[in-house]
Formats: structure tokens, C-alpha cells, sequence
DNA sequence: TATGAATGAGTGTTCATTCAT
DNA sequence: AATGAATGAACACTCATTCAT
């Protein structure tokens, strides 16, 4: 297994976040039933014991690491400042920012697909994510209101829909490319195939949403 | 837990049919990894040492209980009878149907993402599963075509894409409405809500294959 | 470690008899949390998984343990059959049981000692305790009527605090024996040191209950 | 839990104490096994690694807390200044003493014990347990040559017997009342159940000991 | 066909203790 | 003197699987 160099000695928050990033990886790999509690301390090129110092528990650091993820993507939507473009550009580059990030980040899709089969119990538990996950969704609304005003997109679109839509195609395609491979015959992971899958996409949310796509 | 009496003793193949029932509801509930053996015979009202004599391991018992689930939706989507219906309406029976399939059989949702944790291990050894596939993606295939000549659909879409989407649409609401009701601070399950989706999914399928939608 | 040897296979009670056994000696070695579960296994020639395939858990054992321990004692005294001699014999064939029995089964001292660290608490769910202490304080209460109707015992003597003050002279003796030793620079286990011990012992109880001792 | 207010930074002895204290709190309520470093130090409002510098360890420690419990009691014992009474008087406050102390100070009880499952290891390292133990059973030796004397005790009682019989009465009543509780069906701890008690004890070895009780 | 006892390798977690500052 | 990060051995307990009948 890859394991992070330990870079000095006695480094506490440095010790922190090479478990992080272990568990990331492992869960994701493994699922939150599957990941081993020794392969994130061996990764993390730390003792197992701080796994236990730092987070708590093995469920407590799986909802660490959620919420961490949660954090980064929401962190990563407010930075694409989708006000500063037109309706139908910034849309575009919602849909084109969500397939790439999916793609760039295999472990978030995993990490959700974990915590949704553990019903959410942890992310249940967090206080922050309720707060992020505002954040998103009123960005959302403020694009569809906006480009409702300026005549480019359909009214009446809820934006949680849209949201779930926009996510959905992205990520479904990618959390089911091994049995998607197998039940269409095809390499879904080729550069091509990735690039018709994120043309198919912005297509279908264009269309969706605007007047005249 | 809640058991399958047992009818007659003696019965092999209802033996059988027990342990596969236990055994898609107890995958579906925890995973491939997190499922137990014991719960599995428990449930299925057999004795343990069943469940090696007649699938040989809890691998192999996994991949039946994905056979069987994959065969069940391929062969309730021939009974669709698409043919029999003009294009548009086949194409919006399509699209309900793969929602209320995953709505009424939540344990297919559960067992294609195990797998795909898995990245497709079982699925790739099983001889039937791409038999099933072939038959299910030239039927839309057919569809397509027929929804062009007719002058309804709009030329050159890619049948695959278009099945990921419409799975996806349904699948990815349904899988992550654990997280997906925190993240939206909505009851994603309520009545309303469902029907609202299943319109919203009918909709922008509409407005992505159909000219004149 | 010394362990027991496993007659025949596949023999069920055998084996919970033998871990039972095992757990005795054990849990009075070291208490409940002192005892280590592979040490009973080992001793009991059986393997880790059977403790809790038979019994649940360690705490569950140790329950176990401790009913069969006071059973044991309850039973003994009933064969004692105290109604068939005079009172002041039937007293003194108690004093001297009680000895002998804490003398002869060390493992018991022990183990109450460790139930009353832990407050009792796996006492207080078993149901077979109150029955079997109910017959045996009616026992001594029945003896000490006896006695008093004859007019060789002193009215008015409660019987939970004689059966207290019978049980203490010895059991503190034999509990405390290592402190004891180093306290009143003794070896307080040499034969004669027991003699003159359960000596003292009965003439204590028979000054304090007999009329004319 | 409960901790010792840090009164000054730096004061060496205020430190010990508190961790001595705090020690002596846990090895009580669990046992030497069964007490945790991590809680004597947290009650303490010490640094764990104070332990290892003022103690060496968890065993050296158990073994200062020890050699302190008994020399308190052996101290408080000489305070009650016997000779200044007639023996009977002496006697009974002896007694009542010994109850008193074990009431107020129920940890003594509690060390013991442990002590005794780990066969007086740490007090046959001690040397200070031997020249206080002297000095407690010459006292009562001294006591009982008075009382012979007087002509109010019976000769020929051992002082050893007469000391364990003391401690006996009131050791096990208290150590054992939580099986105790279950056993006679009581509560043993209500108010007058304790002063019943010593009542009980105190007649019980007035019996014992005087000539005319 | 069916049963349930038995197994050994592993699980997450806890512990007393030591190291570096 | 004092701190808190770090360690490795152990701990109770679980698991899929096989054996004996």
C-alpha cells in the first residue's frame, strides 16, 4: 500500500491530516464496513492508536472525512462565482464543473454512495453540513431566478430537481461504469466515451432548462 | 428478523429460493462486505451449511442474488412491450417504468452499487448477464429508431447514453435520498415529492429525445 | 496452563462444562476483568468462538459462573440436613460447613468479591439467586426458632445477621490471608493455624447464640 | 469525573498528592486491573507522565496508595489512646472504631481486596507495613493482658483471632453488601440496618472476649 | 439433505508506557 | 517540572468457512 511520508516528528496536526487522507482513500476503496482500521494507520504512516486519539472511533472519522468532502466540493462550486457569468454560460459550467469534479474526486461518489447505505447516520450527526449545503443550493436558485428574469431559461424549474438532475447524470454514470461496462459492452472510462458523456449532459440540462436550447 | 417459514422439509429447490430471497434483502440492507452468513440462514429459515452446498461460498450466493436481480428488471422491461406503442408514449412508459421498478425494488439499487464497490468482480463471470444486456439495449435501440422514422425523435442519439440517463435520473434520487434529504432538507420519499420527480424525470427525457416535445 | 482434556468431539454439553470449569478458575485467579478470554479457551481445551457461541460474552460467562458457584454452596448446605440433629450440634455443623466449604473452594470467596466490585450487577439479573438464597436463610431461621423453643438458644437473634456473621469470621479469614500474613506475621494457611481458627470460629458463634455456651 | 482544582504551577508535593488521592479514588472503584493511568491522571488534573516521574508506575503507585491506606488507619487506631480506658470500654470502642473507619473510609476495604487477589505482591515489597502492624497488634495484646488482669476477659484469647474476628464482623458486612443486598433480601446500607450492625458486632465480641457480658 | 459444533484468522478498540520538547 | 504525541502489545469479540454426524 502508498503510504504518506511521515515528515517530522511529533507534529500533531500534520499527524491529522496524513490519517485524513488515509481514511479518505480507504473508505472510498472500501466502503466505511470494509476499510480496515489498520491499512488507514499503515497508509497514514501512523500509530493506530492515533486514529483513536484524534478521532475517536472508526465511525467518527468516517464522518470526519464526509464532512471534509462535503466541505471541499461546496467550497469548490462557491469558487466558480457563477454570478459573473451569463445564465446559460454559467449553467453550462455547473454541469461541466460537477462531471469534472466526479471525475477528479473518485472518492467523494464513493464515500456518498457509503454514508447513503448507512442510511446517513453520520451526516445526520454534523453541524456543518447543513449550513454548506444552504450555501449551494441558494446558488443555484439565484442562477435559475436570474436567468428566468432575463428571459433565457424556463420558469418553474425547482432548483432542487434541477440540482438532483445535474448531479444524477454525472454521477450515476461514473459510481456504475464496472457494471455499466459490462451491461453496455463498452469502455465507459475511454477519453471519448468521457467526453460524449459530458457533451450528452450539458445537452440534456440545456435543454431542459432554456428556452431555446 | 423477519423469517420465510419453512413448508415442507426435505425441499430442496424451495431451499434454495429461501436462501436467495435472505440473502437479496440481507446484501441489500448492508453490502456484499457487511452482510452475514448467519443473518442470511437465519432469515432464510436454513441451515448455514446450506448456503456452501448449494452456492459454494458468500461470494458466489452474491452473485446469484445479482443474476437474479439483473434477469428480473431485463425481463419485466420485455413485458413493457414497447413495440406495440407509439414511440413518445413508449419512450414516457420506458421512463415511468425504470422509476417504479427501483421505487418497488429497492434492493436492486443497493446491489448494483455493492457491486460496483466491487468494481464488477461477480458480474464479469457471470455468463448470463450479458445475454439479458444485449437483448435490453437493442430494444431501445429499436425504439429509437422507430421514434426517428417516424419523425418524432430527434436523429443521432446514442441509445446508451440515453439508457444511463434515464437510469440515472431515477437511480441517483432514489440511492441518495438518505444524504440527499439532509443536503435539500426535504423529505425526498413523501408522495408528492415522488410524483413531483417521476414529472420531472418524464419531462426532461421528453425534452431531450423528442422534437417537438 | 493447566488445561482439560477433551474427551470426545463434537460433544456439546461437554464442552460448555468444560468451558464453565475453566471460567471458574479463572475469573477467581484474576476477577472478571483481570481473567483474559483465551486464557479460558486455552484452559478449557475449546475454542475462543464457543465462549460465545455457548454463553454470549465474557459477562455472560462470568454470570454463569457465578450462579453455578452459589447454587453450589446452596445446595451443599440443604444436604447438610440441620432438622435431624439438636440445635446447638445442628449450629455448629453450620459454623464448621461454612469453613470447610470456603476452605475447600477457594474459587467462591473470589468471585463474590469480584461480583461486589462490580456492585453486584450480574447477580441482580439472574433469577435463579433469590430462590436458592430464600431456602437458605429460612434454613437458619427455622434452626434458630428450633433453638429457642428448646430453650438453648438466646430470643430475639436476627437471622440475616448471624448468617452474616457466620459467613464473615470465616471468609475474611481465608480472603484477607495474604495481607493477614504480612499484618500479623503468621503463616495463617499451616494446618494448625486453620484448626485453631474454625475453633475459635465456633466458640465466637456459640457464645453469641447459645444460652448457656 | 471529579478532579483536584491545580491550586500552583510547579509545586512538586501539592502534585504528588493529588495524583496519590486521586489514585487511591480508582484503584478503590476498579481495582488495581480494572483502574486506567489516563482517569487517576484526568482526576488528578495531572499530566500522565507525572505518574511514571513521582511513582515509577501503575503497581508502584497501587503499592504507595496501600502503604498510605493502612498507615492511616494504623495512625487513626493509636489515636483513640485505649490504655486511658477500662478494658471493656476500650474494647467496645475498638470495635466501634473499626466499623466506623471501614464506613467512612470504604476504599480501605476496597484496596484490600485487590491486594488480595494479587496475593499481597506490593505490601510484601513495603517496609513500612510491618513496624505499623507491630505496634496495632501490641496494642490490643497490651489491652487484652489488661482486661485479664482486671479480671473482666477471659485469659487465653489470642490477640491475632481477636483482631480478625473485629475486622471480620465489619469487613464482610460492608464489602459484601451488594450481593449481600440480593441474598437476604435487604438494604443493607439503610440507617438502621448499619447501626443494628454494630450493635450486633459489638455484642457479638463482648461475648466473645468478657467474662460477664 | 440437513444439522450445529468447531475453527483460525482477523476486527475495532484499549492499555500502560515512553519519547521529544 | 511539566506536557501531550506516539507506541506496540493485548483485549474482547466476530467472521466465513469446514467438520462430524
Amino acid at each position: 500500500m502508498q503510504t504518506t511520508p511521515k515528515p517530522k516528528q511529533r507534529d500533531a496536526e500534520a499527524t491529522r491530516k496524513r490519517i485524513l487522507a488515509a481514511a479518505k482513500k480507504e473508505f472510498a476503496k472500501s466502503g466505511l464496513g470494509g476499510a480496515r482500521v489498520d491499512d488507514i494507520a499503515e497508509r497514514a504512516n501512523a500509530n493506530k492508536r492515533m486514529i483513536y486519539h484524534y478521532f475517536g472511533g472508526k465511525e467518527d472519522l468516517f464522518q470526519a472525512v464526509l464532512e471534509e468532502a462535503y466541505t471541499d466540493i461546496r467550497t469548490a462550486e462557491q469558487k466558480l462565482d457563477l454570478d459573473r457569468l451569463p445564465p446559460r454560460e454559467a449553467l453550462e459550467t455547473l454541469v461541466r464543473f460537477t462531471w469534472d469534479y466526479y471525475l477528479k474526486n473518485p472518492e467523494f461518489i464513493t464515500l456518498v454512495n457509503s454514508e447513503n447505505l448507512h442510511r446517513a447516520k453520520h451526516l445526520k450527526k454534523s453541524e456543518v453540513i447543513p449550513v454548506v449545503s444552504r450555501r449551494f443550493v441558494s446558488m443555484v436558485k439565484t442562477l435559475l431566478d436570474r436567468g428566468v428574469a432575463e428571459g433565457v431559461f424556463r420558469p418553474g424549474i425547482d432548483e432542487t430537481q434541477l440540482n438532483i438532475t445535474i448531479a444524477a447524470i454525472g454521477y450515476y454514470y461514473l459510481t456504475n461504469r464496472y457494471t455499466g461496462a459490462i451491461v453496455y459492452d463498452r469502455d465507459l472510462m475511454a477519453k471519448d466515451a468521457l467526453e460524449q458523456r459530458v457533451d450528452f449532459n450539458i445537452d440534456t440540462v440545456m435543454r431542459l432548462v432554456c428556452l431555446e436550447p
